[in-house]
RNA sequence: GGAGAGGUGGCCGAGUGGCCGAAGGCAGCUGCCUGCUAAGCAGUUAAUCGGGUAAAACCGGUUCUAGGGUUCGAAUCCCUACCUCUCCGCCA
């Protein structure tokens, strides 16, 4: 299990260590280092002796087959054995040291990503449609959503504490139809296949795709089976090929899914709160890509546009920032966040983050590809997207159209899964 | 939950202690032949680690689900875990 190549964290320490650094993150390159020495040492000595080993007990075979004695070289092998086995200890504990210090090394930052430190640090490339002006102060999406009866957050509390909601009718509604309009978009005009996936995964997917370690905490886990609640359908997607070789002309794959998503978001309790734009429980399309290497950074180009294309349709005014080296999150080597304007918070809300893990997830899950038909393998790219985050987007839908008498006004394009339904009321 | 079977290379599948990195088939690749969307013939094709090289070649180690054990030596014997399949039961 890997996550930077080791060769080339070998060769290049004094890069790893400033990326580390560029990304806030701690990770242990000296460690890592020596133990990578040692244990190429340990490596080579034991080699020699299983070389020995092996001659030996080949001559071993042959004399016992021509029914000779070969007890002194048993007595000998025996001891050789013993050797063996003492260093093939030591050899598993230093990579046992290794492996762990490999999985705490973050993903490096591609070099377009610009080096900063917070969220202030991110890079605003491009704002799309207008700003709303309403001739009454418009309300956020909690006070309007109660208005028309399809937002009840008092009663998620009650039947499962602060961060759980009901949609109710209109709400539900809405949601449902939002999460259709968005699969067929990606399905029938983006070229994904769409596919459902488990909501419950196991240890090696949560790793695979960089939850586990470094955000375990962030993660509902099962102890009893060890399993853990998906905290997006990336962890299935990506993860649906792990271990396995894909032939050459199955990339590049495109695949999107809807599925709940559960985040402890621990920590995060206060402000920022209101409404249902942080919640332990939210429904998210996404879209995943496996590709190859060459061709990652159009495709992730090619991701944002497909979500945009969900907040265009939708006629959300957005805007896309890149997210600087500090904001950048533990696995990906370059991100893009899509934020839609909420009037009624004044705010821009995260609805998708459009990330490029280049090599990182594919090494850690051990997903290769073949280059060519029977040529060598590789680890290829994978990428994914939000398309999009359903809370928020109602959240923008609500506050955007909402009138000044408390209603809200569907999106064209919704209508048709809404049953031709033009307004939500109360 | 009860009973049974099984996990081998890109896939299928043989192999019950040394001559097995592993027969055979399929798929792939390379030639030959054939003049026709094909078939035939021959050869070839695992992954990974260390050393080596400009890169190869090359040398060596490991790997037959995983972990432990027996042995001079394990795909092969023993133990444990996990997974899959079949039958029964239960259940949306």
């Amino acid at each position: 299990m890997k996550v930077l190549d080791p060769k080339f964290i070998r060769q290049n320490p004094d890069v790893v260590k400033q990326a580390i650094a560029n990304k806030g993150e701690k990770a242990d390159v000296d460690g890592f280092l020596a133990a990578d020495e040692k244990r190429r040492e340990i490596i080579s000595t034991v080699e020699k002796l299983k070389a020995e080993r092996n001659t030996v007990t080949a001559e071993i075979a042959k004399l016992k087959k021509g029914g000779q004695n070969a007890d002194e070289m048993i007595a000998k092998m025996r001891a050789v054995g013993d050797e063996i086995a003492n260093y093939d200890k030591k050899l598993q504990e230093v990579e046992a040291e290794i492996n762990n210090l490999l999985l705490w090394m973050p993903n490096m930052p591609h070099s377009s990503v610009p080096v900063g430190k917070t969220d202030a640090d991110n890079v605003e490339v491009k704002k799309w449609g207008e700003i709303k002006t309403f001739d009454f102060k418009p309300r956020s999406h909690w006070e309007i959503g109660e208005m028309i009866g399809g937002l009840d957050i008092k009663h998620g509390a009650t039947v499962s504490g602060s961060g759980f909601y009901f949609l109710t009718g209109p709400g539900a509604r809405l949601e449902r139809a939002l999460i259709n309009f968005m699969l067929d978009l990606h399905t029938l005009k983006h070229g994904y296949t769409e596919v459902m996936v488990p909501y419950i995964v196991g240890p090696n997917a949560m790793r695979g795709t960089g939850q586990i370690p470094k955000l375990a905490e962030d993660m509902y886990h099962i102890e009893k089976e060890d399993l853990y609640l998906i905290p997006t359908a990336e962890v299935s997607l990506t993860n649906m090929f792990a271990e396995e070789i894909l032939q050459p002309d199955s990339l590049p794959k495109k695949i999107c899914a809807f599925s709940p998503c559960f985040r402890r978001e621990a920590g995060s309790y206060g402000k920022e709160n209101r409404g249902i734009v942080r919640v332990h429980q939210f429904h998210k399309v996404e879209m995943v890509k496996i590709v190859e290497p060459d061709s990652s950074y159009d495709e992730l180009e090619k991701l944002v546009g497909n979500a945009e294309a969900v907040l265009q349709a939708l006629g959300l005014p957005y805007r896309v920032r890149i997210l600087c080296t500090g904001d950048l999150s533990f696995a990906a080597a370059k991100c893009y966040d899509l934020e839609l304007y909420a009037p009624g918070m004044d705010a821009w809300l995260e609805v998708s983050s459009c990330s490029n893990f280049e090599d990182f997830q594919a090494r850690r899950m051990n997903l290769r590809y073949r280059t060519e038909k029977g040529g060598k393998t590789a680890f290829p790219h994978t990428l994914n997207g939000s398309g999009l985050a359903l809370p928020r987007t109602m959240a923008g839908i609500l506050e955007n159209y909402q009138t000044k008498s408390g209603e809200v006004i569907i999106p064209e394009p919704l209508r048709p899964y809404m049953g031709g339904l033009e307004v939500l009321k109360g």
